[in-house]
DNA sequence: ATATATTTTTAGATTAGTCTAAAATTTTGT
DNA sequence: ACAAAATTTTAGACTAATCTAAAAATATAT
């Protein structure tokens, strides 16, 4: 241990207000917000939230939800950091699929060793994108922006390239998986039917696929040439 | 997580008195020694004893130390397999020193993930010793027997292998580094000063090194040739 | 605009793991 | 063998994280 400052439980909760935060684009996060992804209910968030507030990790004003403090935010990125680190070592190293590392990863992200941290960096050639495509912060807790856009927003016949994903629950990657979907591949939206809204696509230039509209909207993507 | 049956602190009493059983030749353990290692007081101990034998995992006579249970044993070793193949990852793939691994092999010891245990020693190519030559346990929750010797009770002249190490402590295993005594190497006892018990030993038959008394009892052999 | 619904906070408990101080038991020394 | 010392357990309290139920604040809808 290097120095333990936070509890598990407090790293947790300031992950999940990061991620939260950044899918509102900078907005507050309410309380039922994070009682939902932290399996909580609200009463125990607002105690947890007073707690955070008073040692300076976050902005909180009451019934108005939070956004972190730099404090806050670099305590978040730094267990982001080594939950994407351990996922590429889960996939690269292990052979896991992306669909099976999510709470392994979970639970790696809080062991505490700056060392180890480096270590584990270097030995996986200082990889700067997950599994999922998700940016990897930097060891100086910068985390690199990333614009993509969703399939779903793309014009007609405009070749893009598969950059990450939106949603990362086991049953939607393993169904990319299905449809041999995969980080890096090409696409090309041939046509969106009127009828429901389902999307066929040129995958890689080959074959012809066809997805719903749900996982047009979570698949992130950029232009070919960019 | 596969099935968290146990807390993160029940695990670590579970492996002490393991440890500690196995360094006692299978005697009960005390609630001092156990207050010790886990760096609590006697008084916490007790509770959590308690706690213990209504679970069925340790023998608990009150006044009279400890042993575990075969469940016990079971976690135990669970653990104790984790601890170990984490940390020959550590050293043979992250190029940790073997006197830097203990503390983050005592974090990753709890990560809960059949799978991950499964696929980390088929990673390491399934080992079956540590960086300190302690034997890992095997999946099906069995200790291979090894029986080694301290260096100051083999006769003088007698080529042995160095196979391990009875003290883990940073300080012991930098004092080795300095005097190149590594796993594998040959040991011979030339002499033993009567005046501090002091050992001079002829090191893979080449150079001839000198350590005191302390280290000798705490380096484990075996004959050359078994 | 104000009553109703929703969200959030507070109040008061609970559990796990720890502590100190005191009581109980066992061990040791002569 | 028995008094003194050491060890262990119990009693009672504390902290972190959680809960339920009720109160307070905010948002919504006609």
């Amino acid at each position: 241990m290097d120095n333990q400052l936070l509890s598990f439980t407090e790293e947790n909760y300031l992950k999940i207000i990061y991620l939260l935060t950044e899918r509102h684009n900078g907005n507050e996060v309410s309380t039922n917000q994070l009682a939902e992804h932290t399996q909580t209910k609200a009463a125990s968030v607002s105690d947890m939230l007073r707690k955070l507030a008073e040692k300076n990790y976050i902005n909180y004003r009451k019934y108005q939800g939070v956004t972190l403090t730099e404090a806050g935010e670099q305590i978040a990125l730094g267990v982001i950091r080594k939950h994407r680190l351990w996922e590429v070592f889960l996939v690269e190293k292990l052979g896991f699929g992306w669909d099976e590392i999510h709470d392994i990863a979970e639970q790696l992200e809080h062991i505490d060793s700056k060392e180890l941290t480096k270590r584990l960096d270097d030995f996986l050639e200082n990889p700067k994108f997950d599994p999922h495509g998700d940016p990897i912060p930097d060891a100086k807790g910068k985390m690199p922006s990333v614009s993509y856009q969703k399939l779903s927003e793309i014009p007609l016949n405009q070749s893009v390239v598969m950059m990450g994903v939106s949603v990362h629950s086991p049953a939607f990657l393993q169904h990319l998986d299905k449809q041999q979907i995969t980080l890096g591949c090409n696409l090309r939206v041939l046509e969106i039917s009127d009828f429901d809204k389902s999307y066929s696509i040129l995958l890689d230039g080959k074959t012809t696929i066809f997805v719903s509209n749900d996982v047009a909207r979570n698949l992130l993507v950029k232009f070919s040439n960019s």
